[in-house]
DNA sequence: GACAATTACTTGCGGCCGCAACCTTTCTTC
DNA sequence: GAAGAAAGGTTGCGGCCGCAAGTAATTGTC
């Protein structure tokens, strides 16, 4: 085995505050979402559901994008449908398929919720940052998605 | 109610990427840990206590250190005892608190997947970033830490 | 010095999610 | 067109974790 390259000091410092950041914020962003009675996973879903075409996706395409297992999304998505944001529709042309669609409630709760939400995630994440901040973490996260996407293992 | 300030395009562009690329990377760290039968979490707990003084932390000080609910930790550590890498040990100056203990089978098991930990951050995370990128990275989160401790709510 | 408030940790309970197994439907191949 | 492979979803099971309640020990107050 060849000697372990550690971390840099600059690196060190930028992973720690990136982990310490990354856990505050998420619970930061959960807990502005509890007075609507939604948890991040939720809101994600009713996103990904109103921007996609008829306000519907396919359950596979669904758990794709959000990076969820088949059975992951199949007890989230029950959650949503029992609180009546969501319902699942049989797909005419393959009876394997089922979609995810868009209740009126629930394009009415997002309505709702996104403005707090947009809200909570200014202040808790661009608050205090700088125009060229925000455009160097576009860069660099758009490289780390790409590196991780080429590197799949 | 004010009227609602949307996201500009450039910070759409760095939150979306920002999101994508920390439930993907922290998938592919968690990943990487696996042959050395530990979690994220785990490896956690094991560089907190080897740096500590005596190698061991207050269970109260270590959950904190973590981000940790009390019940968690206490969860966590039960692994870890079963698997001989901490040891909880009583404190002689005040009953109520135990101490997390790491144990000569810990130490070795951290010795044993760091280079590979700090070999997958660096591939997952630092490949392909310049070193300026890293510096503003290091400042962009401090600056990021510092607001979500400075607003606790 | 005794009673209340605080602190430290654990346990019962429930939510969320991944893996493996399963069923159904569609596609492929011959 | 029939057998096998593959794809889409759901269910059983178990891991991880937060909340609320419970226990034990310490500190503060009068």
């Amino acid at each position: 085995m060849a000697t372990t390259t550690w971390l840099s000091a600059s690196e060190m410092r930028a992973w720690r505050n990136f982990i310490e950041s990354v856990s505050t914020m998420t619970a930061a962003l959960e807990s502005d979402l509890v007075p609507f009675g939604l948890t991040m996973g939720d809101y994600e879903v009713l996103v990904r559901l109103s921007e996609a075409e008829g306000t519907q996706l396919r359950m596979c395409d669904l758990a794709n994008a959000l990076q969820l297992s088949p059975s992951g999304l199949t007890r989230r998505l029950d959650g949503l449908v029992t609180a009546g944001l969501v319902e699942r529709v049989a797909s005419p042309s393959d009876r394997r398929v089922m979609f995810a669609a868009l209740t009126p409630t629930g394009h009415a709760k997002l309505v709702e919720a996104a403005p707090d939400h947009v809200a909570s995630v200014r202040n808790r994440f661009f608050k205090g940052l700088t125009g060229e901040q925000v455009v160097a973490l576009g860069n660099i996260f758009e490289t780390v998605r790409a590196n991780l996407t080429a590197c799949p293992a």
